[in-house]
DNA sequence: CGAAGTTCTGAGGCACCTCTCAAAACGGGG
DNA sequence: CCCCGTTTTGAGAGGTGCCTCAGAACTTCG
């Protein structure tokens, strides 16, 4: 079967075969990152800088989604969408914008099925809005069963709804205590060091140290160990892990 | 069947052929002592001084993996690591670095799969990353069945999760503890003389002597063997053994 | 514009981990 | 049975990792 890299199953194209992702972004570094973390989903990645080339990969990958930077050397983000639309109408498009850039004509965008997210934004959040994207056009599926959503000992999360409840009982987190809670889940019985989970949660440009991680590791404890039997390990030297109560 | 030097069935490609692996630092003793540890894994090993060379012998092995200090001669490690990805995606890149080094440059690396240990790290270490990430990324197995994890007797390691369980209850190991008992685990009835073992599980770099091998056997013992019956045996003038109590 | 919530920094402190020293226990050979 | 080298154990110093608290900077929303 195919598999994450973290040996999780992947999320798949309906006949089974890895899903195909096109990433477009001038900025090596980034494209960089956001391949490797894509690939590490167990999907198929490809990488291009600039409007023109995108759409020869497009031509030639027939990608089932593309994360696609608004501002590129040769052409508007808006056109390469226009123009892939054209002749691959059922391709998802995930944009990435600068925070104070235009909203308005983004806002049009989401309207079709589309998304986007601002820059910075973490991996964690490129991921799950992609997967949600093709989860949501019928273009995936996860592999098996029906999506049973994030599930770990008693403790379920909603990414739709952004909700998470322990023992049926509704927790209020924060939007980074979310990612956090969603990073630990998606990789149960697993020891995260702390540099991986500063990579997967906190965006590409935090300079902080990995204090915070710390900190939020507490957060995290307060809101959803708080008085129960906890689920979330400290492993000195290593990590920390989600596990279920009953090992 | 291929099989590293000590006997133990080698972790081989999905094939069966050895696995494929580039050791990149321009430091000719660390390089040699490396290359040394990986070959003794049953694996390929070929070595490359600096960036350029490192391209050239990659392109050429086609290696399944990449040992890669970060300070080169030549170039930045991160420039060969982009190099690399370009020609060859899928390979995986374990990255060798200072520690204070760590927080500024390496950041992102963990998130596309790839990993790094600081210096000065010990050999087990680094052979332990690189199965993990050549393990995660599906290139590499177990030869016959699935992966069992480390098992001698009723004594279980999940290398994961970082768990250790002796007839199904769980140990509390510190690090330096579990990393000895990974390499006894990795070489069951075989007598590991206190030398190795310092060469092994300490950085190369310890100046101590073999007294704190004694040392932290004698807590294993009495972690693991405490009112049981012993898995860990003396053998005087020679070293120890980690032995299955039915033998 | 004000209030509430969120994110991050820095300092303090506790607990654990690692290693050294010293002495006791062990085991084999004479 | 005794001696001597080897191994084990105990106590403790020093360092490090991790957690908590308090508050400052920033954002969001009314």
């Amino acid at each position: 079967m195919n598999t994450t890299r973290s040996g999780r199953p992947a999320l798949t194209r309906p006949d089974g075969t890895p899903l195909r992702v096109l990433v477009v972004d001038d900025d090596p570094d980034l494209a960089e990152v956001l391949t490797g973390a894509l690939r590490y989903e167990g999907w198929q990645v490809r990488a291009a800088a600039d409007g023109a080339a995108a759409l020869a990969a497009a031509r030639e990958l027939t990608p089932d989604a593309v994360v696609l930077d608004v501002m590129l050397p040769d052409m508007d983000g808006f056109t390469v969408l226009r123009r892939l639309h054209e002749t691959q109408p059922e391709v998802c498009v995930l944009f990435l914008t600068a925070r104070d850039a235009v909203e308005d004509r983004i806002a049009g965008i989401t309207a079709g099925g589309d998304d986007y997210v601002t820059k910075p934004f973490s991996l964690e959040e490129v991921v799950a809005r992609l997967r949600g994207l093709l989860r949501r056009a019928g273009m995936a599926r996860r592999p098996e069963e029906e999506d049973p959503g994030l599930v770990v000992g008693d403790l379920v999360m909603d990414e739709d709804a952004r909700e998470v409840t322990r023992a049926g009982e509704l927790i209020e987190l924060s939007p980074t205590e979310f990612e956090l809670l969603r990073f630990l889940m998606r990789n149960p019985r697993r020891v995260l060091s702390k540099a991986q989970i500063l990579d997967r949660v906190w965006s590409y440009d935090f300079g902080g140290r990995a204090h915070v991680v710390e900190l939020y590791i507490s957060y995290l404890r307060k809101k959803i160990d708080a008085g129960r039997e906890p689920m979330i390990h400290t492993v000195r030297g290593a990590g920390y892990v989600l596990k279920p109560v009953t090992t």
